[in-house]
DNA sequence: CCGATACTCACCCAATAGGGGGAATTTAAG
DNA sequence: CTTAAATTCCCCCTATTGGGTGAGTATCGG
């Protein structure tokens, strides 16, 4: 029996997850936390086989929580439940010495196949790098090319606004009408699902 | 036996929920969509009791699918499963005559109740406050507090204006006057030394 | 050839942000 | 106590952004 436990913010996710791990025999999910804190309080007094971590937590974020555990050198495996198939974020995550790599998009079957997996010392990481050779634009990278389907003139548009340009000022430095530039922002607004311009950089560097 | 489709782009979501529901006898999931498209798809051949819609969904999103749903008028109570606890997402949620609005972050017993709640037809909409406190984000810490000798009340303005919170939204939350809000959001442009909020976050995020 | 996508430009209109000024109150530190 | 910083609120006004809609062109792949 591989013990479990879930830090997900989101109680739906957690609870989710939950129901599916508790539908295979071989696994027990005793615990659930909403956050980094719950999870290490937790451990300080129970032992798990595994744990699942989310990224984005209040309180205590997923990179933090995981840093924690190494450092006191509490014995589980660390799965990552990530939301973006970010190669940034992949990067960090391989740093902090994690056992898996998964995302929430992927099925159930392919999550109880890869803790088992992981369970029996085979670490897994998923990660499709196809984008791997996708130029030099670092700042907006797959996430925003890959989940929001932006465009190369939306990405273009994108880096001078966060640069702090007006409309008009894009205008005159791409050589186009600032009906065209508000269009952009516009159409790329509704791609992020954002309402305004400060709401669509946060989510760029979240 | 109350038929269910649901419509998340996280799998791990769409199918944990699934698994939740299907723990309950008088609920059925009969469809798991990935996308707004997939589920107008089978709502042409296919009739549901209910339909859970996540909001942030490619190809199709969570507003447009809604809309597609009532103005073909096809006979099924929507539920919309909401990551944020937004007084605007869920005011446009309102005025799509949707039967719920769920967080992601209930709880699975939350979830059940509030389906049969709907299906037997008492709406039911879930916006709370307790969400708003969503602690400091440690991103505007040291640096600018002591770069930048940014006040706390200034951090915290800083804070929800990232949060994509509009200067009305933030004297509501804080119950405070929007000239004030105004002021500090001023202040701040200054000290930082730019001229829009664009600018402000792409430091912040240096 | 057709359809999808991207890119371009435009209009109207409401909401929001920002620049400048002034001023009162509370709080913390010297 | 006295000063400085922080916080609060208001006025003026203009600039900018965002929502909705429509539409013409170009490119690319099936």
């Amino acid at each position: 029996m591989i013990r479990i436990a879930i830090a997900d913010d989101h109680k739906l996710m957690s609870e989710g997850i939950a129901s599916i791990l508790q539908s295979d025999a071989e696994l027990s999910v005793v615990k659930i936390c909403n956050n980094g804190r719950e999870l290490i309080e937790y451990l300080r007094t129970d032992a798990v086989d595994l744990v699942l971590v989310d990224l984005n937590m209040p309180i205590l974020n997923g990179p933090d929580t995981i840093r924690i555990i190494k450092n006191n050198q509490i014995p589980c495996k660390v799965v990552v439940l990530s939301m973006y198939a970010d190669e940034n974020i992949y990067a960090k995550c391989r740093e902090l010495d994690i056992n898996g790599y998964l995302h929430k998009d992927s099925d159930a079957q392919h999550l109880i196949d890869t803790i088992k997996c992981i369970h029996n010392g085979r670490n897994h990481y998923d990660y499709d790098h196809a984008s791997a050779a996708a130029g030099p634009s670092k700042l907006f990278d797959d996430k925003f090319v890959n989940k929001f389907k932006l465009s190369p003139r939306e990405l273009e548009i994108i880096t001078l606004v966060s640069n702090g340009l007006t409309n008009n000022e894009i205008a005159d430095k791409l050589f186009l009408s600032v009906h065209t530039v508000m269009t952009h922002r516009k159409n790329i607004l509704h791609k992020l699902q954002v309402r305004n311009t400060a709401e669509m950089l946060s989510l760029l560097n979240s």
